[in-house]
DNA sequence: GCAAAAGTGATAGTAATACTATTATATTTG
DNA sequence: CAAATATAATAGTATTACTATCACTTTTGC
């Protein structure tokens, strides 16, 4: 997946930053470094203090990229929704069969990324990871209304609304396409989170990709496909 | 419900306080003005020094009854799983049969709480709110495992224990009970507050409760019961 | 090839946050 | 009534989340 990509790049929506981090050397030093220490230290413990030692730089050079650390998650965030809407319309292409296709869907949004078969500088596994643990943060504000107004989540429903058309596609008359969807990608997070930390909320066999094999017996079940 | 309850009250894990804010005025003034202040604010720009002036204490005082406002927000998030356990317990009594002890299980876990039937200073309207809105970042943290191993999540865990344990009673091959329920009691959270800020995540039609028929179709087409 | 513009680093500074410590005073209890 | 306990008042610290200034270097546009 990685080859045929190398002319292609993640586009993220401009208000989320200052200065585009693809544009200079310094820029993609910052998101390497952030994806680095996001994934080790965690939102709450980072700062643009210690990121720009650990990158040799210093904050003032980091605050000309993004407005704040919210901002950096932001994008952080919205480039992984990018690039899963990218693997999905890429793992779904020439698929003629709708229920086919959602079932690839499912599984996009739901297995962990496990190998970093990166095109780019960013290390997708670290960024899942982050994305499982951090992601509800970037929305869960009271500042997600002005926020939402500029654009800065337009990736993920973009990401959302295509699962969601794939749904319809298999049943027309399904009343619930998004609400399906957000539940599938939000709680695939939340039970991979669980699986580490708090494995009484959740079932997680070994040898199974559990959380793919429940949430596609769920959304197919959901839909009228009972084919276990 | 209220009257019934008089001799009552919730329990909460005393790994989270320091002193019990329900053994004196000034805890109980802790936990109204955190929670009026908690549903304008939000977690993110609620501070101590805030809530001490604005219920005529200090810092420090605050300080005595939780050793951060971290395990504050522990602290209602238990309160309101006991309460909903509470409510649960009294929701399914004398009810035999399990599909309709589980129907009445979601219906109490999703729907949002509207009027405040309080047997106590708190508010649960308010309390509701705060859950949806800020529960999860009380958990995606970096002290997670040394957290849960105080036991700070029990009251969470039981309440998902005990609805899966309804599961069970409908289904007792299901493989996934806790999976199932901690998708719905996140997902419900979640999609109540889509339906508020970002609409185009979710589907919630006017006239209807449209997040519980949700989750309890969903649940029930998992288990196998399709009967629309 | 050179002047202007832009990018970066170094340093300093501010207001707010998340606490801790000390002491004085008021209240409860044995 | 003495001792213990709870609270208020005040002060102080380290860290965070920025903003501002200035010097230096690199890029670019003509």
């Amino acid at each position: 997946m990685d080859l045929l990509l190398s002319r292609l790049s993640i586009q993220v929506c401009d208000s989320v930053f200052i200065k585009d981090p693809e544009s200079s050397d310094l820029g993609k030093k910052i998101i390497v470094g952030s994806i680095d220490m996001l994934d080790t230290m965690g939102f709450d413990h980072f700062t643009f203090r210690k990121l720009a030692k650990e990158i040799g730089s210093t904050e003032a050079s980091i605050y000309r990229y993004f407005e704040s650390k919210h901002k950096l998650l932001l994008y952080l965030t919205s480039w992984y929704w990018s690039w899963m809407e990218y693997r999905l319309m890429f793992g779904i292409a020439n698929v003629p069969s709708a229920i086919k296709k959602l079932k690839i869907a499912i599984r996009i949004v739901t297995e962990e990324v496990v190998e970093d078969n990166s095109f780019t500088h960013i290390n997708e596994v670290k960024l899942n990871r982050i994305v499982v643990a951090e992601a509800s943060k970037s929305y869960m504000t009271k500042e997600v209304d002005a926020e939402n107004k500029e654009g800065v989540f337009v990736d993920y429903k973009r990401l959302v609304a295509r699962i969601s058309d794939i749904v319809l596609e298999c049943d027309a008359t399904y009343k619930y396409p998004q609400m399906l969807i957000s539940t599938v990608i939000e709680g695939a997070h939340s039970q991979h989170f669980f699986a580490e930390h708090l494995p009484k909320l959740t079932n997680v066999y070994k040898g199974e990709n559990s959380v793919t094999r429940f949430y596609t017996e769920l959304t197919l079940s959901a839909i009228g496909f009972n084919e276990k």
